[in-house]
DNA sequence: CATAAATAGGATAAAATTATCCGAAATAAG
DNA sequence: CTTATTTCGGATAATTTTATCCTATTTATG
């Protein structure tokens, strides 16, 4: 469904966020230990979500990654997933038709609406503060 | 989505159904020209197909690929799918934790839930027939 | 039986994705 | 200002996916 990277992208954007709620910026490093990712693989995800304005990067001693406290609840996985991913998820077609659309529609055309509205909606209607805190609480899990 | 093999299945899968109707054969050439795709790569793709029962190749002269007519209607989009890229789809994580269940979820697990079990419905409902006569009558295309 | 027409399948190549390495640039602290 | 720390970014390598090529095998037909 999601490439590698946007796998990382996701649960490092989560990570960071645990440690941004009490003010700490966390290094490739430990991100990569905790989400169980190949380190510099993951750093270089964590270039591109600061590029496209998803998180935040300090560089030189006590830096790190971290993103805005008061931002977590409106980042939506919508935005790590476009930052990484880029929005073929949401335009592309089902079946990789060059032009796709009710005018002239692939075989699954239909089919597949229903499906990518779903994963559109629940994208965009994620956050990463929900996902935070239920790992938090120790209702889901980052790794193995 | 898909992998772009799978997606060369389905619709070459479409095309063979089309033509099994007449009573037609149809060659790795024939399908790529009508689907758009690499004709050898199409053609590994039609051996996996045949491999997992799902079409049948005759081999010689006046051979060719084709799908038993009285099938066409309990083929389902799934059993392609799982023919090509496996059951990943249905049982893979979203983040791809090795061992994401209930009991031990990755962040999206329930998230996620909605919308794969959307994309399994949709799978194993989807028959080739309707997809095939979709594209006889103009209603859907299979390429460009 | 010989021949032509097809699929089967192995070997290989190209492209994309995933992953690693290292030096440059920035920055906090002494 | 110097040093230690840390991200940035380019170069490169490994792996997977996508794609091509060529020969072997099968089979209908004359």
């Amino acid at each position: 469904m999601f490439s590698k990277a946007c796998e990382y992208g996701i649960k490092a954007c989560i990570f960071i966020a645990i440690n941004s709620y009490e003010d700490r910026r966390v290094s490739p490093k430990e991100i990569a230990e905790e989400i169980n990712s190949p380190q510099a693989f993951t750093a270089k995800i964590l270039q591109a979500l600061v590029r496209n304005n998803v998180i935040k990067s300090v560089k030189g001693a006590y830096g790190g990654f971290e993103v805005s406290k008061n931002e977590i609840q409106y980042i939506k996985l919508s935005q790590i997933v476009k930052a990484i991913d880029g929005d073929n998820i949401y335009n592309g077609c089902g079946l990789g038709l060059e032009k796709c659309n009710e005018d002239h529609p692939c075989p699954v055309h239909d089919k597949f609406k229903g499906v990518r509205d779903e994963l559109k909606h629940m994208l965009e209607n994620t956050s990463l503060e929900e996902l935070a805190l239920n790992i938090k609480s120790g209702t889901s899990f980052l790794k193995t």
